[in-house]
DNA sequence: GTCTATACTGAGATAGAC
DNA sequence: GTCTATCTCAGTATAGAC
């Protein structure tokens, strides 16, 4: 099962990098010695470093796609869908202290270099905004689902920021409950009109 | 009055372009274009790259220190004082929408790099937390004061990081109506005690 | 496919003239 | 104080042997 190919490496070998020490830092020396290739060698796989970005978005948006699906698949009702969201941020809180949110801190690097795969990287954002509308569309927000979609991505985005800021996980399980709370009063007037 | 020293030209310069380029990404040619001085009079001001770094933070240490004093003195209420936080976002929309939030781009870039001076830029952070605190603790909210000073630094954040994303000033608009929302119930408790 | 050797560039930093 | 000239190093990228 473990035919992994050069190229697969590279791009897991980079995935792991940009995220813990961002793209622009990461060299092509950093992920060589990761891989246990020459520097040369990246070449035959990639034109630039900038293709190796662009595959390593492309293997985000695939593994975020799948997470969603299976989220989709486990959870019952519409609001046990959005606590499986809510509740990354829990399952993550190692990393996540210790990087940030891996969609959040690349995103916000490539508009600080103005780099051209931004749009790309954004793509990640987009998948959970859409599938988190169409839950709340579930609950029965039509009109509000957008807003509400977005108001949870926020608060995800802004505990992973701080929590990166202050090293701080007990934080992390404190506003994961606060977001659960919030989000009950949606789920009950959903239920009610069941 | 315009008695700015070199000195302050650059790390004035190196301020705007460390928040909107980055720190990395900010080269000494970027700065020296900026300030109009040529690269190798650098050195006589600062010993390196992170000294104006450091510079950039103290500046942005006393800036924020003398906003905090202005919304103590201008709001009558803490409550006052709170919304006068939530409302930056409505002031910098357009800098937001466009870089993010200063502070927190800059904790998040120095996070990656495992900077000396994370530490430094992290107290700007804990200058807006302090102050919500003492707010919320004279909302009397003293057991959960700093609780809510997270939350309400961790909701600003995520506005900020997904309007940069997503290009969106609506958004933050909504945004701070949804925080100025929150607060009122707090607010109304507090007023009830009076 | 992978390597070594190397070209080229731009970065931070230093020396010394003015 | 500010400049020019230069150093050193690390980065991306290329060429060509194996």
């Amino acid at each position: 099962m473990s035919n992994k190919t050069t190229r697969d490496h590279i791009v897991e070998a980079a995935d792991q990098l940009f995220y813990r020490q961002g793209f622009e830092h990461t060299s092509f020396s950093k992920i060589a010695d990761a891989v246990q290739i020459s520097r040369g060698n990246f070449y035959y796989h990639f034109k630039s470093k900038d293709e190796i970005l662009d595959a390593v978005i492309n293997v985000r948006l695939a593994n975020t796609q799948k997470i969603l699906e299976k989220w989709e698949i486990e959870g019952q009702q519409p609001a046990d869908r959005i606590r499986s969201f809510i509740h990354i941020l829990i399952g993550n809180r190692v990393k996540i202290k210790r990087h940030g949110c891996p969609v959040g801190t690349l995103c916000t690097e490539l508009a600080k270099l103005n780099h051209a795969s931004q749009a790309e990287a954004n793509k990640l954002f987009t998948l959970f905004r859409t599938w988190l509308r169409r839950q709340f569309t579930l609950l029965g927000r039509k009109a509000d689902a957008d807003e509400l979609a977005m108001h949870i991505l926020a608060r995800s985005q802004g505990v992973a920021t701080l929590a990166n800021a202050f090293h701080d996980e007990k934080f992390i399980k404190q506003e994961v409950k606060r977001m659960c709370d919030w989000l009950r009063p949606y789920e009950e007037s959903a239920t009610r009109k069941v």
